[in-house]
DNA sequence: AAATAAAATGTTATAATATTGCATTTGCAC
DNA sequence: GTGCAAATGCAATATTATAACATTTTATTT
């Protein structure tokens, strides 16, 4: 299911170890902070989330989950975790992917925008508030209270751009 | 499956026959300008999705041609036509929702924004630049081509504000 | 008008994503 | 250890979407 651009990592260098390391890392702190529970299915799954930078299926998962242990987990078991690490601002969901990937910052609550390369289908997370800016301004003018914006832009990445076997 | 406010329109008191006449219209126009068939089925699909300014499952679109018809059709055939109006931009799709909604000006080709309600579940589409300006410059910072934005805005309309019943 | 080709629709089956409901286990407070 | 709440296991099923192939309709050519 995933393809060879899967090995492209979001930067093309970049250290992905030091991403999961420190994926994990925070992830455990900020539950011990706010007194959840990172069980060992929660912290597994968001070690599968946490692989790559490309969004993941909730059934991926469950694939890697079987792998690792002997016993095959029911899909209840993977959206469980998912909805308590989606709660706790670990992972955000793609909708127009139904997939998942890993929070870069989940210290402070957010629904981040996404930029979803078409090419190698990493997703980059955007931690600008020109977006949200536009999306208040445009929904003040009709009256509108804005709760959840989800913004979620596919296109082509600058490594894609750069290697141009696109398309 | 809808609740007692989907009989509010998208602004209180609008005359939603012609939004329906409208946009039945323009399909039409349309259809026969590009030499493509707006057939019995595509019809039907679009005045469902038409009924009202709530994104429609393909699904419920499925309950209303068995109305309708004495024959109740099979999925892909509700999915064909929404694939058709999608391709000719007649409707819009919400990934959020996994749901379709009327588009307010098929002749030029976009990607629409939308503010969905909470409440009432309207949804209205934006015909702004500003979004798509942020959102372009914010992707530029990052190398980042843009060739589908995808904005879908929950929170609470102005209609719905007005009148608190809501959460 | 008959033959042909292309487009649209019908039909069956199935894939992919997600949830419900209830049983069991685990971790923790007392 | 007892009792409770949270977490997980498990079976079934709901929801959304597509694949593959048959049939019908429409348009085009002859």
């Amino acid at each position: 299911m995933q393809n060879l651009s899967s090995m492209h990592n979001i930067t093309e260098h970049h250290n992905h170890q030091r991403c999961i390391d420190d994926a994990m890392t925070r992830a455990k702190a900020l539950c011990h902070s706010r007194q959840v529970k990172f069980t060992r299915i929660r912290e597994q799954v968001l070690a599968c989330v946490w692989a790559n930078h490309q969004p993941v299926g909730a059934y991926t998962i469950l694939e890697e989950l079987a792998k690792d242990s002997s016993r095959r987990p029911a899909p209840p078991t993977v959206y469980r975790a998912l909805d308590f690490l989606l709660d706790n601002g670990l992972v955000h969901r793609i909708a127009s992917l139904n997939a998942f990937i890993g929070c870069q910052d989940p210290s402070h609550q957010h629904q981040g925008h996404f930029l979803i390369c078409r090419q190698c289908r990493n997703a980059t997370e955007l931690d600008t508030d020109i977006i949200n800016t536009a999306i208040n301004t445009a929904a003040k003018q009709h009256g509108f209270s804005v709760e959840v914006p989800c913004v979620e832009v596919v296109g082509c990445c600058a490594h894609c751009k750069e290697n141009r076997d696109n398309d």
